[in-house]
DNA sequence: ATAGTAATTGAACAGTGTTCAATATTTATA
DNA sequence: TATAAATATTGAACACTGTTCAATTACTAT
């Protein structure tokens, strides 16, 4: 038996995170199971429900990780430059965006893959980590909108984040089709977001 | 035990997919067991392996019966009226998507949840479902490129559609913030092909 | 040294997909 | 018609899953 004192509380809670993790990295999201964490960092399968509410609890809490990742490497890149055209930019987030997603595979599928049982939103800090995702984007679309026109703005990024987490997903899980001609998803994005930042400013 | 001419092979294969079918709309995909679908056609579990490879080998099954539901709505309605302009006619193919996955929830997120395992891909016949999907939105698509232009043209047509998919799906899962204002998703779908049209047109 | 508290365990429960020897039923043959 | 061969169906068994909780162990305070 695992003494009481080997790790406290916040000690336990950090390694099944981090054991959780790897696990996912090697074996996806179907690899996590409360026997497989337990034996990873030696202890018990109980001692994980002693730390967490259930798997799903769990989940939501790598997921909170992933989105962490993927905030930190759009904020610190190069999708903001002011010497670059908005346009530049949010091409740029996109593919950085999509770079992500290969590189965290698993962790990015299962953002989208876990779901909460029926009827169960997700907690309040989780719902505010993807809206800060959202606000760089929103950031980029400054110049195309009025202070007056802010919702109309936010309209935007959400459709224009959500376009390219499409084309992203589809084409991860293979579920679009191929070009003869093939096309990459670099370009799939990239043609998008011309095209609808173009007809935006035609408008105005 | 049932009797072996009670039902022939197809009846059976019948029988299995429509219990799935039902046991989806009523529980979702996280209810269809093989010992359910065994008992709600009165066999035993084993019963189900006789006639298919896999679990996986039917959710394969339902899924392509989803495609199916989802192609005669969008064949048989009125999103290709000659009177109505293309994107007139776009936004209503995608308001039909949209209304399709409101409908057929728990069938249509089971197309995007139901992974096969890692290295295997969906048949081929699967994959020219999907493939006939995104054909009638590049018919839709066509009086904006010319003949040259194909490959182009199936490039847009997969990344619009892919980006309706991606806001329905993230709106529809809850992954995505409010705004506010709450501007609901056909807004931001139309939003999207208004202003990705206005930009090809814009170009040419 | 003893009593009380808290962490840890692992067996148990009700599920899952899947397999496969045994059985029941039908068909073909003698 | 009696028997043999072939096939459909079964359900127990296996190795899993998430989750619970009484029992055990370890630590703390008296």
């Amino acid at each position: 038996m695992a003494r009481r004192s080997d790790h406290s509380r916040d000690e336990l809670k950090e390694m099944i995170l981090k054991a959780s993790w790897d696990i996912v990295e090697k074996d996806g999201f179907i690899g996590l199971t409360a026997r497989r964490i337990a034996k990873d960092i030696g202890y018990a399968p109980g001692t994980i429900y002693n730390i967490f509410k259930s798997m799903d609890d769990l989940c939501v809490e790598i997921n909170g990780m992933t989105l962490d990742k993927l905030h930190d490497v759009l904020s610190k890149s190069d999708c903001y430059s002011p010497k670059k055209s908005p346009v530049q930019n949010m091409k740029r987030m996109a593919q950085l965006y999509r770079e992500f997603a290969r590189e965290y595979r698993a962790h990015w599928l299962m953002l989208f893959t876990h779901a909460l049982p029926e009827g169960q939103k997700a907690p309040a800090w989780y719902q505010e980590k993807i809206a800060r995702l959202f606000e760089s984007l929103e950031g980029l679309l400054e110049p195309f909108y009025t202070a007056r026109q802010l919702p109309k703005r936010k309209m935007a990024a959400r459709a224009l984040w959500a376009a390219v987490h499409g084309i992203c997903l589809l084409e991860e899980t293979g579920k679009i089709p191929a070009i003869d001609d093939q096309e990459s998803p670099p370009d799939m994005t990239g043609y998008l977001i011309e095209n609808f930042i173009a007809g935006i400013k035609k408008k105005t």
